[in-house]
DNA sequence: TATTGTTATACTCTATAACTATA
DNA sequence: TATAGTTATAGAGTATAACAATA
């Protein structure tokens, strides 16, 4: 018995209790889950389109039109790279980087709830193993690098 | 300094992870992740519309729709209630049946490796915190009760 | 009248293929 | 030629409103 037999479908339960959080923090926030994921990606500096491709693991004109969106609600903006003219950066408005931090804080403070039910010493060896196991992110967003996209 | 500040931003990139597998788990036994949901709902018995809309946390419409395209592949099936000639249950084709229980047992054995990473004695300590929190699942699907639905 | 489930409609998301402009 | 990104097209998923049949 090395593993508890249905503990990869815990775990797809437990993703799914947090998917659903998650999205009912972003519906708060009246964002879509893919734009508030692009939100927290470009909050704190622009990113290029083939980075957010890979971090939000979407194939190229997935995330075109993901940004055609979010760029029509006024939170993000396509800039030009100078160096090369076909390429683009996307950019969040003051407002959408705004609602992009105010997203972050919110799910840093809502999304552990799920693990009231445990006791707070329980809580703390969860999540030091949690982080342990899948690492710090990289730069800021709340996603992860991935190897979906393209 | 009660909880690390980003561990919700820690759990919703574990969720994309376990999604992303999961999304590849299920492509592996050519489904959608909301087919083959529906299909672990299934596996074992006949379920009622009311009963799965909860379940998968859809509204009727959206079941509706699923239950459409499911049928059409030939995995499930309508089958009237008796009791009530309005409603309609759910049940697994022989096919989807058997897909239904395949995907079970590949999530169960190929989900965990997620946490590879950890040591084999923190892997245990995790499972049965994890498990601990958010319980067993009521009645043998891969999925919690929630309360989006309708 | 209230409830079950479907149909109608619209939008978001995602994938593939074809295309444009630049390198 | 190869690469960056867009457009075209199609299908899946999800929400609301209106509807049909039954309770």
């Amino acid at each position: 018995m090395t593993a508890a037999p249905g503990f990869g479908n815990t775990l797809v339960r437990l993703s799914v209790l947090i998917q659903r959080r998650y999205a009912q923090i972003c519906a708060d926030h009246d964002l879509t889950v893919a734009q508030a994921q692009l939100l927290c990606a470009v909050k704190d500096e622009p990113r290029g389109m083939s980075e957010l491709a890979q971090l939000l693991g979407l194939a190229k004109p997935g995330l075109s039109g993901l940004v055609d969106r979010t760029v029509r609600r006024g939170l993000v903006e396509r800039v030009a790279c100078p160096n090369d003219r076909r390429a683009c950066s996307v950019a969040g408005t003051p407002m959408g980087k705004e609602i992009g931090r105010a997203m972050y804080r919110d799910v840093a403070i809502r999304l552990p709830d799920i693990f009231d039910g445990l006791p707070e010493s329980d809580r703390r060896v969860l999540e030091e193993l949690v982080s342990a196991a899948i690492g710090s992110p990289v730069s800021g967003p709340c996603l992860e690098d991935g190897p979906p996209a393209d």
